[in-house]
DNA sequence: CTAGTTTATGCATACGTATGCACGATCGTC
DNA sequence: GACGATCGTGCATACGTATGCATAAACTAG
């Protein structure tokens, strides 16, 4: 049925060793025949078959991409840079899409373990989680994206979080905030856990200790930080401003807001954490602390490519980038207790 | 260095074949020595290889989907269902993110070709786009999701976008619009081609044919929303209400209103198409016309697997979904003329 | 002109699994 | 107790490609 290097090799008079070595470019066959045979290959058009020749090589040429939740639009725009670059390389991208907090690791591995793919890129691996270790300790590489694993000896691409969580606690703080709330992320995730570390540090170090009351944990959704801002602003007296672990989370609050009557930032200040496409939408321009999620993709792509290809010295890498504020118009010094006369 | 089933034939004290047989539960070997051999796999952690195991069956048990522009939020939507359905069949999802309008149909073929993957699904067929038919002329089923193809002979997952673009044109011309604008989606895509067409038609039922200096063309991004809506509300007189092929398009164009102080609904009705998630956020609240993308997509993967599992008859069969107006608060009657005395 | 070298090709095999076929063992039946 | 049926297992091979090794052909050098 399918057409097979054999039938190019009758085709153009040679053997399929020698089909195989010609369209691969090696530079023993002569040029002469090496043009009947990709003449051949072209007329009969002959594709390989990716899986024999993975079988042989051991590589596969694909790459794995894990994230826990493709609707969040964090994902969507690490996974394009993610997808470009791993295209780019000339690998394919096979997606997983799996709520590591359910635990469903096991759906994983075997087809991994399969040989399924030459690499793992983890976008959203979980404290508790060991699929990365697991993986790596198979001799499958791994780097993890934008998320710790405490024990996993791997590579490692993420930003700052602690600092990105001080400089939302110094900057709320000095706006003159005092009852400042949080909506973190679930407590499994080490960005959750280090931007929530630095934020109450930055606020301890301004004599604005986080007021526990004040303090709510989702799980990075739209939905959390609704429902968790309407919750807030239920209390006597409400907070003035909200740190969000994330824009998306941002995004939640603001519509509960809205949903609420109440002015952002004249009554509420909300600040998120990512800087996402979306959170610079008019609508949102929320304020909020900036990782350079495209240059950590590309760059997780690139190390896990380089130890791909071997070139890569065995010992795990750690890369971490600066975070940044960026101001835009959901934040603002608190009103006034008393009002104005 | 890897676990073969040989390494478990030896360990259990039996032959490969029986081991491949004990594994694939063949009935007719023997209770106890499919345990021994369970046990052993177990043991050694074997995992089989999947590569090894296509070259004979010539199944990959994966599946690929192909959609345009991953970072639009409307793909995500259909990938996480897409995904989901794809996961339960006991297959895997190889996302391929092409822009399609590239023309890049090349970069795509070999690897399917070379039996990467059992089947495919597009998101984002263009209608030049050859792509499909390709694939499925070369043998391999392919299921059209969203957006029709004129010649190709394959399957077809839609929804009905006429009758969705007449919902859109009867309901703006009935809340009184006269200046009603458009912003459509590419012309080499059947959902924006037959959107506008059915738009048309509703309008000019009641005489208020489409005037063609408010209309533009995008290219379904939040970004053409935004530019052609400051564009159209320049205009003098601006138009009243703006029909946007798309939720995403709708979204850019509320931004922009916002950024123009322009008042949505009083000043000027917004109605989108899609209604993805996002569509029913507080800052959005858009009226649009649904599409039930969710069903769509798990239709779409249920009848590749059909045709993969060969229950399914030659024929290429076509779904249609009915649309709905779901009315949210971008729309009003347009605003008196003289304005109130 | 011969021996040694390079060059180009083919032969054979391996990758790890699935499966048709054959064969020995066990069972039931008369 | 012998014979056919049934059952369980192993042998051999195939899938389509890549590659080490052998070999034939062409060439170089003395």
């Amino acid at each position: 049925m399918a057409i097979t290097s054999r039938d190019i090799a009758k085709a153009a008079g040679v053997s399929q060793s020698t089909v195989s070595r010609a369209l691969r470019g090696d530079t023993r066959v002569a040029e002469e025949t090496r043009l009947r045979v990709v003449e051949a290959a072209e007329r009969l058009r002959y594709t390989p078959n990716l899986l024999a020749r993975s079988l042989i090589t051991n590589r596969t040429k694909t790459i794995g991409v894990v994230v826990s939740d493709i609707t969040n639009p964090f994902y969507p725009e690490l996974l394009d840079v993610l997808h470009a670059e791993i295209n780019l390389s000339g690998y394919r991208t096979v997606l997983f899409n799996e709520r590591t907090d359910e635990g469903n690791t096991d759906t994983l591995l075997p087809q991994l373990a399969g040989r399924a793919v030459d690499g793992m890129v983890f976008a959203s691996a979980t404290l508790g989680s060991r699929s990365a270790e697991i993986f790596s300790r198979a001799g499958l590489p791994v780097v993890l994206l934008n998320r710790r694993v405490d024990e996993a000896q791997v590579d490692l691409v993420i930003s700052d979080n602690y600092n990105g969580g001080q400089l939302a606690g110094r900057f709320l703080a000095d706006l003159g905030h005092r009852r400042i709330a949080l909506i973190a992320g679930p407590a499994n995730t080490s960005t959750s856990r280090d931007r929530e570390a630095g934020f109450r540090e930055a606020l301890e170090a301004r004599g604005a200790q986080l007021d526990e009351r004040l303090r709510r944990a989702g799980d990075y959704s739209h939905q959390s930080g609704y429902q968790w801002c309407i919750d807030l602003m239920r209390l006597d007296p409400p907070p003035t401003a909200i740190f969000c672990a994330n824009d998306v989370v941002a995004f939640g609050a603001l519509d509960a807001a809205k949903r609420l009557g109440v002015r952002v930032p004249e009554d509420l200040s909300i600040l998120g954490f990512d800087d996402i496409e979306m959170a610079s939408w008019e609508v949102f321009s929320v304020t909020t602390i900036r990782q350079p999620l495209a240059r950590m993709a590309k760059l997780a792509v690139r190390m896990l490519i380089e130890r791909l290809e071997g070139q890569a010295e065995p010992e795990p890498r750690a890369v971490v980038f600066p975070t940044q504020l960026v101001r835009r118009e959901t934040t603002a010094p608190p009103a006034q207790e008393g009002g104005t006369p």
